[in-house]
DNA sequence: ACCGTAGTGGCACTAAGTGCCATGCAACAA
DNA sequence: TTGTTGCATGGCACTTAGTGCCACTACGGT
C-alpha cells in the first residue's frame, strides 16, 4: 500500500454513465474552448471539468487538437467502406456520392460544425489540423480514382485532379454556409457544386479509362 | 555582475561566419533528422550542432517543425507578389504560372526537397506540416482568382475549384518524380498537367465570368 | 566617450505528450 | 463464494517543445 487509496469516483452524482467518457471529453473541451479559448485551455482544464484523470484524456485523443475532431475516422472508415463497396459503379459518380457523403457527416453535428469553424479560424494550428483532415478525404477519393483507372500517369493525374476539385467544391459549400452562420439548408448548392464537378470531370476520367495507346495520334 | 560570464564564442574555430545562424541552424536540422530521424532529434541537439543556444532556434523558426521548410514563407511572398502583378493577363494563365514558379521554388533546393520527402513520409506530424503550407499555396491561387472574377458564388466554386487543381497537378507532378528518385527533369511533365489543367479550367473559368444574369435562361 | 538598437545567451517556467505501474471492475471459471 | 484474467482508468515521473524575461555583446550614429 504506497500510495493513498483516496480514489473518489471520479464524478459523484452528476453525469450519469450513459455518455462514454469520450463523449465527456469532447464535450467538456468543446464547451471550455468557446469560454476560453483553444490555447487558454488546458488538458488539465478539460479532464477536470469531465471528471476524469488527465492520462485518460491521451487514450482517447492522441493529441489536444484531435479533440475537436472527435468522429473524424470513423467517418473516413465510412468514405472508404462506401468506396470499396462501389466497384461497378461509374467513378465519378461515386466519388460524387462519397463528396455527399462527407459532407452529411458534417450537417450530423451541425453545432460541432460550426464551434470547429470558429475555433479553426482563429488558431492557426487547428486550422492546420482541418487542412490536413480534409487532405485524408482527397487522399481515398484520389485512392479510389486511382483503383479505377489504368496505371498510367495521366490516369494518376487525372484522378488527383478529380479528388481534389471534388475535396474543393465540397469546402466551399460548406464555408458558405458557416459563414452565412448556418442558416438554410446547404444541400441544393452542395448537388449544384457536385454537378458542376462532375460534369467537369467526366471527360477526364473518361479519357483517362481509355486502355491502350491506340487513341493518340 | 550576477552571472559568471562564461560567454565563451559559439563556434571556436570552425563555421566561418559566412554562413548566417538561420542557415546553419536549417542545415544543422536536416543533417541531424536524416542521420537519427526527426523525432529522435531535439532542438537541444540541433542548436549544439549549430553552435548557437537553445533559445536562438525559436527566434529563427517558430517551432520545429518549419525548420523543414525554411524558404515557405518567401516562396509565398514571391507567388503573391507576382500574382498582385498580373493584373492584367488571363486569370488562367497567371495561375499556371504561378504553379510554375511554386515548382521551380522546390527544384531550388532539389536535394531539401527529397530529403523533405523522405521525412514527410515518414513523420506524419511533418505530413501534415506540408499539406497545410500547400494549402497555403492553393489559398493564394485562389484569392487571387476570386480577385479576378465577379463576386458569385458560382464565381468562387470555379476559383476554389481551379485552384485545387492546379495545386494538384503540381502536386502530383513532384511527387512522381521524387518517387522516381529524383532521376529525370520533370519540367515536360508539369508542362504538360498544367496544360491539362487549363484545357479542363479555361472554360469554368469564362464561364464564370460572364457578367450578369442575363444568360441565365 | 555615450547612447540606442538589434541579435544572442542563459535561465525559469508552462504545458503537451509518454511510460510505467497500481487500482478498480466486470466477466468468467471452478 | 472465491480466484483469475483482461481491460480501462488513476496517478506519477519524466522528456521535450515553446515562451517570457533579462543580461550581454556588437555595431552604428552622434
Amino acid at each position: 500500500m504506497c500510495y493513498r487509496p483516496a480514489v473518489y469516483p471520479a464524478v459523484p452524482s452528476a453525469a450519469p454513465t450513459s455518455e462514454s467518457i469520450r463523449d465527456r471529453l469532447a464535450r467538456a473541451a468543446f464547451a471550455l474552448f468557446a469560454d476560453q479559448g483553444y490555447e487558454s485551455t488546458t488538458i488539465d482544464d478539460i479532464t477536470r471539468a469531465a471528471g476524469v484523470a488527465r492520462r485518460t484524456f491521451f487514450r482517447h485523443f492522441p493529441s489536444k487538437e484531435d479533440v475537436i475532431f472527435p468522429d473524424h475516422d470513423s467517418v473516413l472508415d465510412r468514405v472508404r467502406w462506401y468506396l470499396g463497396a462501389s466497384t461497378k459503379t461509374e467513378p465519378v459518380f461515386a466519388v460524387a456520392e462519397a463528396t455527399r457523403l462527407i459532407f452529411e457527416s458534417f450537417m450530423e453535428t451541425p453545432e460541432r460544425t460550426i464551434a470547429r469553424y470558429r475555433l479553426t479560424r482563429e488558431v492557426s494550428a487547428l486550422r492546420d489540423r482541418e487542412v490536413a483532415s480534409v487532405a485524408k478525404y482527397e487522399r481515398v477519393l484520389s485512392d479510389y480514382l486511382r483503383s479505377r483507372l489504368p496505371d498510367t500517369s495521366e490516369a494518376a493525374l487525372a484522378a488527383h485532379i478529380a479528388a481534389a476539385s471534388f475535396v474543393a467544391a465540397h469546402n466551399q459549400v460548406l464555408r458558405e454556409w458557416l459563414r452565412s452562420g448556418g442558416a438554410k439548408d446547404p444541400r441544393p448548392a452542395l448537388e449544384a457544386a457536385v454537378a458542376t464537378v462532375s460534369d467537369l470531370m467526366a471527360p477526364l476520367i473518361v479519357r483517362s479509362s481509355r486502355q491502350g495507346p491506340s487513341s493518340a495520334g
